[in-house]
DNA sequence: GCAATAACTTACCAAAAAGTAGGGAACAAT
DNA sequence: ATTGTTCCCTACTTTTTGGTAAGTTATTGC
């Protein structure tokens, strides 16, 4: 057992579970791979479904394990803007083979999907 | 929006996670990545803290997504073990990667993890 | 002044995932 | 005959996760 932060993990993969699992942290870092960095509402229009809830606090959480950054772009009207950490880009293999291994999954079950075409804006 | 066995897909992503998600699924798949074929009994000893219940339900599941091959190998005894089906094997690169993330991760952070360590028999 | 927009937060509720505890068939070993 | 082992299954409960809806602050544009 490998004991971090008070939790304990059976095994490095479990651990990197623990930085990447749940049902949004990977879609919003995937999408932060592939659109570089983006505004709290870019995010929100282009992660389907996700809730405002959700959303805020999956990037607070990502925030504290240091794979994103938070940049305030302007103070005046107050607009930040969410990238990738150099933590965060370490982890790039990982979305690109998600991506390729889903795709190529559903070109092989006959779905046709076009590249992007989850992306609204 | 990608539909694919009555449920619905946000990107391709999204897609591999439907099939990987979860607490123990990437566990199990790891494990059996690392020691080619395990019997329920060795699987249930290497997976600390896992369930029955978890157990057969994650492996039917996994089953199911051919994702893992179970054989009988014998019946009188009854006797089954459990491996990568080709497509499980697909799924290495992500096996490896994690992995080693999770061991890098932890080697930065001065926690001493021993290859296997978490293999109990 | 008033509506709109960005970037959130909060309280509350529902659903999904996981855990607990037990049972049970089939054989093997003593 | 009794105990142990493998390989599960099922009902039930708890925990975790996620969703809803509303509110908040600040600022811009009309």
């Amino acid at each position: 057992m490998i004991t971090l932060n008070d939790k304990t993990y059976t095994c490095p993969v479990d651990v990197t579970l623990g930085f990447i699992g749940g049902k949004w942290k990977l879609l919003i870092l995937s999408h932060l791979h592939w659109q570089q960095q983006r505004s709290y509402t870019q995010l929100r229009e282009n992660l389907p479904g996700i809730s405002e809830k959700m959303l805020s606090q999956q990037l607070k959480e990502l925030e504290r394990d240091l794979l994103v950054t938070k940049s305030v772009i302007s103070r005046k009207p107050y607009r930040v803007h969410y990238s990738l950490s150099e933590e965060g880009k370490s982890l790039s293999p990982l979305y690109e083979f998600m991506s390729g291994w889903g795709v190529q999954y559903l070109k092989e079950h006959g779905i046709d999907y076009v590249q992007d075409q989850h992306l609204y804006k």
